[in-house]
DNA sequence: CTGAAAGCGCTTACAG
DNA sequence: CTGAAAGCGCTTACAG
């Protein structure tokens, strides 16, 4: 590997304005700039992070915390962020805090304080007391996404409002007697998103003066095999229902296989709608709110170079969009 | 932070002490790493990884580029690397490099070269030669997931006998009209995993006897969608079709899916078997060859870090398993 | 087994 | 605008 010296050297110039050249920083004259530019590219220099972390206390790396690796979502905001986060030179260092304690532990308490990071984005990740505290105490940007959190600078979106949205939608559509997929209380800690979305989906019922029954309630997992249980369920149970809201695109998919399994036709006899932007809503011919993963990645990645960048104190982020898209799964209520 | 000076004065013995103790390269006596480790323990100290690694030149990171982090397949192989490495300390720093040339390029001229990272697995990634060489020229442990690279250590499934294995196992529940799924030529650069397994099916037919009919074969792109269009495109042309052996789960479960949309029986008028071992596979009761994508991170990770631990020069790797996963898409031949 | 000290390869006040 | 030099926080021969 070649050395800052040696592009000195070829350059004519000290290691000092090699420094100041190739990170911008400082001034240096065109003409010495042009000529460490030559030789660095000759060279085929690159800068030691290593030892550049060391001297600035800049690492240009970016942590970032994932509940899951292998659920589309997850995968979605993380491609948002590595695309934002390179674009701008800096890299992503991983961690994956599973379901093991221990592991989640050793993460904020070691990996997260090796220095290793310039800033930490927490996605859609419950984070107690404890926790919130030793990613504070890190002392350098925190950007959690997905849920207000009281001590956390936050991307979120307004869950209510999804769920207002996707339940008016139906209701426009003719529908009142329209079931709901939540989560079991298992995935309700922390943001609380089955929480927030079923109060949404109340909301919405009675702002339009529609009754509201619990039995239309069903709990699943956010996967599609959950989502399909919950369905056959709230189809045993209510075979008068004409639509079904669920929590998560997943569920909705599992939804629309179990209502084509009972012979029912979507959306002539059963409008289905889900939440997400998933990648297979387009195959199963889904209608969402869609609420843009991946670009969630890049804004969170995109407010923390920005505030490595010293643009100022953390602005308040503003809450994060979402639209619904239509397709084959919603159509007016059946009329007979 | 605290620095390893405070812990050296809390524990009464020099930095030079306090970091073998901790390191565990070395010799300290038990007494003095007691105290270390306390002080460490009390301080709430731990080692700062860019002063370490400038210093040892070991960064304890992996680098790990994939070409894509929302396919299912991927962020299977990405948790078994993550889980693997952070059992050893290890970190990992993602490469995500996309379809974007410069990115890439990008990548292998810059990001890599930054000295974070002391090995680099590379999952499923076609390498030109340009990008081979700039790997080996980082004169680190490099390992590659997915398919054979003539300059580079490789962990590999034998495709073809993956094919071979789904493909005998139709022929022996009677099937001898079997379609295959493969796909198109782009996505056949690199490692033609597509080639290598229709390789594998046409080897398995050959070796039962049975004639091969090239309007057997329909391409496809490795999603739900493609396989299902070309399961319809099989079933349209060749209603005598028992069986279809698709090359990826993902496929699999869309002609699964086509198939039920006619109104064929899944197995009882069409048996279909993918290959992946998809976490959806289970679901739609799909009969797969699995490849056990978590376990092929979890070995390359591990095999780097055995050669970062100078335990030798990299063996040459096993194969990698893979097993038959009986479920209910696949029957004995309909006997009519 | 232990410590003093050099050195890892940069960055950045500081002086000019 | 530029360079000499200190310093970032560790690790590791080296000497004892």
């Amino acid at each position: 590997m070649t050395s800052i010296d040696e592009v000195a050297r070829l350059a004519g110039v000290s290691t000092a304005t090699v420094s100041r050249a190739l990170s911008g920083r400082g001034q240096v004259s065109a003409s010495a700039r042009e000529r460490v530019l030559a030789a660095a590219s000759d060279l085929g220099y690159v800068v030691s992070s290593r030892a550049s972390s060391l001297a600035s206390g800049r690492t240009r790396n970016i942590g970032v915390i994932v509940p899951f690796l292998d659920r589309w979502f997850f995968s979605a905001v993380l491609s948002g962020v590595s695309a934002a986060a390179m674009r701008q030179g800096y890299d992503i260092t991983l961690y994956n805090i599973t379901t093991d304690r221990d592991v989640r532990r050793e993460v904020f308490d070691t990996f997260l304080r090796r220095q290793r990071v310039d800033a930490v984005i927490a996605v859609s990740i419950k984070l107690d007391d404890d926790e919130t505290q030793r990613l504070l105490d890190l002392g350098m940007p925190v950007v959690a996404i997905g849920g207000p959190h009281p001590r956390l600078e936050t991307f979120t979106v307004d869950e209510e409002a999804v769920a207002q949205l996707a339940t008016t939608y139906l209701i426009s559509l003719g529908h009142s007697d329209i079931a709901h997929i939540s989560a079991s209380p298992a995935f309700d800690t922390g943001f609380r998103v089955p929480s927030r979305r079923r109060a949404g989906f109340e909301q919405a019922l009675a702002a339009a003066g529609i009754a509201q029954d619990p039995a239309l309630i069903e709990l699943a997992d956010f996967t599609v095999e959950g989502g399909h249980r919950a369905a056959a369920r709230i189809l045993d149970r209510m075979p008068g229902a004409t639509a079904i809201f669920a929590a998560s695109d997943e569920m909705a998919i599992g939804a629309i296989l179990a209502a084509r399994e009972r012979g029912l036709r979507v959306p002539e006899d059963l409008s289905i709608i889900g939440v997400d932007g998933h990648e297979l809503g387009a195959f199963f011919g889904l209608t969402t709110v869609d609420q843009f993963p991946l670009r969630q990645g890049e804004r969170a990645a995109d407010a923390v170079i920005r505030q490595l960048s010293g643009a100022g104190a953390a602005a308040v982020p503003s809450p994060l969009p979402f639209e619904l898209t239509v397709r084959g799964s919603t159509g007016r209520v059946r009329s007979d």
